[in-house]
DNA sequence: TATGAATGAGAATTCATTCAT
DNA sequence: GATGAATGAATTCTCATTCAT
């Protein structure tokens, strides 16, 4: 096979080519989707023909993967993030930061991955019942642990987890209506948006007064 | 025009079609996106031949439109009946849980607007700008009233709206991530939901204590 | 078979019909000849539906072969009068401004007529070959006869026809050209016409002096 | 864009593709009309895929307007030539006789134009109100100038020009027409029509004798 | 590596015609 | 007679992929 996949040690200029066609394909398949996305988008945007493209990557199936297999990782980074050994409140908070911040700053990887769940995940199943679960379960049992030393209040950890991935990805996945509402105007609203998810979750978190608690 | 859509009055036989497209679009649209979706899945679904399709709809685009505008209206019900009257974080709690209601009982919908907001909102973001954003304001305007009254939490009104529909719309959009994580059961995920996004808003958004507010 | 057409007496209303439609249906194929032209576009200009449309012509090509049959008659008709016993001059003349008040009054007719040769013919060639020519041969005969007998200058009669008709059919035929060129006005362009041609034939025919033909 | 008309210089096998499908375009359009032809014929007619086709051209429209607006060049030619300086009798016996050698040499250009102008000229009336009238202005002046002069019989310049281009041109468009009257042999009729028209022209452009003229 | 050329498998849409009432 | 409904056969165009150099 001459495809360079294949090859072992990718040179400096694979490499390179490599990397400018994923951020093509990123650009492209956020905006439109899988099958809404062209290859001639792509290869125009990365600046080569589509031949060239595609001695690069097997198909259009494989840019997409490679693209979402890696994004993953990144994705997943906040999250592992979150210490066990930390004060719950804070960490959760910084967590929370820290989310909305990718949201800010990779709005297309967010949009790709918002597709692909969208769509059934028919590219991603996988690793979101393997690597992905893994560590939300590993991550609950923390959050939990927590709750059960009564340093946060008594909430499921796993609907912890996905409000705040939904109000972060919001701004990255729902912009346009963001901003029609909010007005066009420039990253503004991020922190806003961080001030209230902040005190949000801490008024909602906060766990009841060590009294409270004990007297039942 | 021998369109059936532009005719005056609609048969009964034209209803009864015209839903069954409508209905079979909602499912292949929100689940493909619209570039993703073809005229033959709608067809096959509707249980129709294609020109039979199009004798009652301009073309792919028209369906797409009609669907996402029909969409709207039930969309904005939920905050439609946040009442100015009502007890402030009561009425924020029967809201979200309207909204999460719809999440699971129309989560077709909810994916198809998604779909659009991923997109860029092309084929609606006039109804953005317009309808949507004029009742947000709207409420915004209650909620802010009932802040400034020291009836709710300081809070900026839009994003706490845009948490809301996040955290809701989370559970249909993003459902596949969902049911990977907490394993394929049943809805019952959305009773827990529920509690949990109740404790979180009641918690996050609860006024404080007259005292504690006027001394500073 | 239920087509109006085999019955043997058609009623008023069918009469009627039968002329919107072949009215209708000159208009269609005369501006977008017969591909171009649709169902649809002749039924509506009709002011009827396309089925009804359809009760009473067997078929596209069947009104086309109608309305191209009955208007070969018409347009042969200034050529039948002209008078073999009239005064040659002053018949080709009047020939001349019959086929182009023709141009004038019916350019639809013309057009139709055009397009058909245009195409090569493939639905009146037998006619073409048979009445057409036979008329033709004989006025043709006609002239030649006014030409052996000093009459009119020495000229090919067919030719001469020819002429004639493509004079007289341009202002039809290429109206949008004659229109560009000489700007948009109304029709005033025929009458200068009518006074470039007769002066054109009168001179080209006008046979050589009476002794400068004996002496050589 | 993965078009080939859109790179900057074609290369060998480009131009001789681009040509063969013009070629053959040609052929299809100038019998069939626009509407009429389809990219099947042209495709089999040019010895290409469909989809080949479409790599060289970027739509039917696209084929059939290069057809158009290279051939306006081709056409304006012979009236290019009329010479001011010339000996005005003999120019315009030689223009009418270059424009029937193009009727006879190029019919399918000349049919594919009347096709366009039998329209309403939907694709290329720009070209005639601009480029086709201004040459046509500047002919006409010339021509006025010679009758202004008396070396011609005073006639309207401009339907002089009309009659030329219809008498030649007919030989063309209704060439099944012509044949179908003449007998199907070979083109000796454009010798004989050649000759009856320079007589017509002849004859019916003459100024009138010097002393004549002057007397009245 | 790179690219000009080519194509098969769709996909949307049109349209003459037929069916059923 | 009339029409709403339906459809099969095109027809234009797109696009991922392959070929050849």
């Amino acid at each position: 096979m001459a495809r360079a996949a294949a090859k072992k040690t990718p040179t400096r200029i694979q490499r390179q080519k490599t990397r400018a066609i994923l951020d093509a394909a990123l650009e492209v398949f956020s905006q439109h989707g899988f099958r809404g996305a062209t290859l001639d988008q792509i290869a125009d945007a990365a600046g080569l023909s589509k031949p060239n493209l595609l001695y690069y990557f097997e198909g259009k199936e494989a840019i997409h993967r490679t693209l979402l297999h890696r994004l993953l990782d990144t994705w997943l980074d906040p999250l592992r993030q979150l210490d066990p050994a930390g004060e719950p409140l804070r960490e959760i908070r910084a967590y929370l930061l820290r989310k909305l911040e990718m949201s800010r700053d990779y709005p297309r990887e967010s949009r790709l991955f918002a597709n692909e769940m969208l769509q059934g995940a028919p590219r991603i199943s996988d690793e979101i019942q393997g690597e992905l679960k893994a560590l939300v379960d590993e991550k609950a049992q923390v959050i939990r642990g927590w709750v059960e030393a009564g340093r946060l209040a008594p909430v499921d950890p796993y609907h912890l987890i996905f409000s705040i991935w939904a109000t972060t990805q919001h701004y990255a996945d729902f912009e346009v209506q963001v901003r029609g509402i909010l007005g066009a105007g420039a990253d503004g609203h991020f922190h806003d948006a961080a001030r209230f998810l902040t005190q949000l979750y801490t008024g909602g978190l906060k766990p009841p007064a060590a009294g409270a608690r004990r007297r039942p």
